[in-house]
DNA sequence: TTTATTGGTTTAATTTTATAAACCATACTA
DNA sequence: TAGTATGGTTTATAAAATTAAACCAATAAA
């Protein structure tokens, strides 16, 4: 494949990658994935929305909200038990895995090309 | 190392990565970043802000803006040549790579704390 | 030296976002 | 059934971010 169409193809896969971006590229919801992931050993279901609003220092609204956030952006998973809603990270499942490959293309591809010295110019 | 020390230095990692994370999740920066992404193959040295308002369709004054946030975050290179102003991504000397290393390590750490049967939960 | 080009910055107005309060719904429990 | 716990949603306000206009500085060219 030539330069060109490996590089609109990243910018594509980096394109689909967008909305996950932006739903992690936010501070607060920041705080939330950092809560989740030091949750990960102690509770196999998640953590709650309770619990949540306890280690981030938010009101229940302000985690409700980040959370459908990252929710729709697939970066979370969750599941019910009558009331109760546990929230987890699950990697595979989730768009992280999405965001990793992508990264992983972003180095393989750029480096790759950037070593190769350019046809055009004359070589 | 046990579980807990994994996942406390995954979350150390993660922390260390918000401000390019935020960098990022950003839909005009991205775009730009998209635009830096398809000129690596045309321009060794990078493009120009000029170049950049026209491709993202942004004000000069908006470009500029982000093009700031995306350098303090260490996200892109630049290079000055008397008033013409060069930016390029470099993914091994900019933080992407940080990312890139960040998101393999979610990866990895998760999974395996997930794979494994838990100890305190009495296996 | 004058003029043009390039691009960073400040400012002020608009737009967007975030938040807490209040409210609602659901499902357990006694 | 009444009472309690959980948590999602709506709304109104407050805070923050975004942008274009205007301005400034530096360099290049004529």
């Amino acid at each position: 494949m030539d330069k060109q169409k490996r590089l609109k193809k990243l910018a594509d896969e980096f394109s689909e990658c967008k909305k996950a971006l932006t739903a992690i590229g936010d501070e607060t919801r920041q705080s939330i994935i950092i809560a989740l992931m030091e949750s990960v050993s102690d509770c196999e279901r998640g953590i709650r929305v309770g619990e949540l609003t306890k280690r981030t220092n938010l009101s229940r609204p302000a985690v409700s909200h980040h959370l459908k956030i990252l929710k729709d952006a697939n970066l979370i998973g969750f599941s019910k038990e009558g009331t109760k809603n546990y929230y987890y990270l699950d990697v595979i499942k989730s768009d992280i895995f999405k965001l990793k490959k992508m990264f992983d293309n972003i180095e393989a591809c750029i480096t790759d090309i950037q070593k190769q010295p350019s046809e055009e110019d004359g070589v």
